[in-house]
This record gives C-alpha cells, sequence and structure tokens, in this order.
DNA sequence: CGAAAACAGTTAGACATCTAACTGTTTGCT
DNA sequence: AGCAAACAGTTAGATGTCTAACTGTTTTCG
C-alpha cells in the first residue's frame, strides 16, 4: 500500500543504494569500482577460481564477468590462465598488483559496513544478520 | 575479515541484488523496468512534483531523471509542465496510460516484497523493520 | 538596479551491465 | 566411434546510470 520507505523490499532498496555509493567513494582511491573490489577479493580467497565461478557467486552474467575480467587483466591485476586439462575453462590469479590493493579494499568494506551497524547495539547487529541470513536462504533455491 | 555473505553490508547487497532480478521479471509484462514502476508510482502519489524531488527522493542524478522522464513521456505514460510561476521547473503528471499501469506495478512490488518475508513470522518481520529503519535513517543526514 | 551565485534541467560521452548469438571444448549416449 | 547436447567463454549491440559541461531562470546582495 503506502509503499515508499515503509517495507522491507523498499527499506532493503534504499540503504543498498547509499551503501554503494559510499563504498563507490571509499574506493576511488584505488581507481577501481566497488564490484571490481569484491571481484579481487573473493579471487584472493579463491585463487584459481574460473569464470562461471564468479558469475554465480555474484549473480553476473557470464557476459559481464569477461568484460571485467577482461580489464583487471589488462590494468595488471589479474592473469587468467587456460588449463590444460580442460580447455573450456579459464582460471583466475591474483598478480602482485592485485595483491597489493587487497588490503585497501578490505579496509574500505570494513568502513562501509561500520558506517552501518553504528546505528545498532551489539545484540540489535546479531539480530539483523540473523533475521537477513534467513531472507537470503529463503531467496536461494528458486 | 571472512566477508563473503557473513556481513551486513554484503547480506543486504546480496538480497537486493536477487530482489532486482524478481522485480525486473515482474515488470517484464507492463514493459517497464523496476525504477520506470517505482518512479510512476512515485508521481501517481505525488502529481505536480518537480524533477529534482524525484532525484532526490530515488538518490539518482538529474542527469538520469530527465532520461528516465524523457522515456516515460514519449511512451505517453506521463506528461512535464513547465510552469508559469517558475520557468525554471517541470511539474509531472501521470497520463491516463500512466495510471492505467499502476495498479499492476503495486501488485509486482508487493509480489515481491512477499517472497522476502515468506521466510520471516510476524514478529520477525516486525523486528526487521525496525532495525532497518534504524539503519536508514542514520545514514541519512550524512 | 544589476551582477554574481544558486538552481533546474539538458546534452554529450563514459562505463557497467544486460541479452542474444556465436565459437570452441567436453560430455553423454546409442 | 561419432554425433548431439551441454558447457565456458566471447562478441556485438542495447540500456540505464554516471560525470562534466552547458543553458536558461531565479534569487541574493552590494
Amino acid at each position: 500500500m503506502n509503499r515508499f520507505g515503509s517495507d522491507i523490499s523498499e527499506l532493503l532498496r534504499q540503504i543498498t543504494h547509499k551503501q554503494m555509493r559510499t563504498e563507490t567513494e571509499l574506493m576511488q582511491q584505488t581507481g577501481l569500482n566497488q564490484q571490481q573490489g569484491r571481484t579481487l577479493e573473493y579471487i584472493g580467497a579463491h585463487e584459481g577460481i574460473i569464470q562461471k565461478a564468479l558469475a554465480d557467486a555474484f549473480r553476473l552474467r557470464g557476459a559481464t564477468i569477461t568484460s571485467m575480467l577482461q580489464g583487471l587483466e589488462s590494468n595488471g591485476y589479474i592473469e587468467r590462465r587456460t588449463q590444460a586439462d580442460n580447455a573450456r575453462q579459464k582460471q583466475i590469479y591474483l598478480l602482485p598488483k592485485g595483491r597489493a590493493v587487497l588490503e585497501q579494499i578490505s579496509r574500505a568494506f570494513e568502513t562501509s559496513n561500520d558506517t552501518l551497524v553504528k546505528a545498532l547495539s551489539p545484540v540489535e547487529s546479531e539480530q539483523l544478520i540473523k533475521l537477513l541470513a534467513k531472507i537470503n536462504r529463503g531467496l536461494d533455491p528458486e
């Protein structure tokens, strides 16, 4: 009915939207955008991951991943290796330049998260995480 | 530290991202996208609103609003009137075609919200709304 | 009053994502 | 063994948003 800031879906959208602005700003220094940052982080935690798995993890299209990784590769952050045993897929690895920005990236995301939780008590934060995780799980099967 | 689905910021992002996909899909029938739908709804509730106010409400850039409204106008959903008393601004009004899709739009967003809350009990929903509203408020001043 | 600043909207051009169609590789089945 | 289907990745072209620079209008103030 009276949406405009009152229903959950809309609240989530508003918060996330503001959050993305903050993160884009925080990442400015690195010259990367928010999604590139997340991707480098993820690759760092999953060296040798293939593009399809990145697409699934972030729910982005294959074409989007191709394009983003081409950018990261040509700027020297990562390397894509075609494997001997399966020429269909490419494994992704961080290069030194990529590893070098990880610290800065994770600081940016932590700061961003802090601006969110600072409005809540520790108990409330815990509650919120539980509720969100529940929703997130509920969204997955379909 | 171990982000990837565990911190609030990331959970919000994941949920919202899935949600936007659902909504885009639900709105498919109307030929509008999710943001156009929200905008029409908002105009319906605030007839005569000016573009700047829409930009503020959705936190989109003026240029983005211009472009979106040009689309909605040329497709006959809305009308933009320059006022006599202030030639700087344009007031936005729904045309019959715009009013005609409102019903469908709000059903789509309700459905979308339902897929979220169905994972929660009524009590949990209430809790969640309170927590999110708190965060949202906390984000506003800056 | 008149110039400067603030404001609302627009245009041009960049960028990230999307879909659809395609290439090349691997798997599965008869 | 060999063909069809599934799969991973790429390309081309569309769309939505952004920033920066611009136009035209209104407000402010010396």
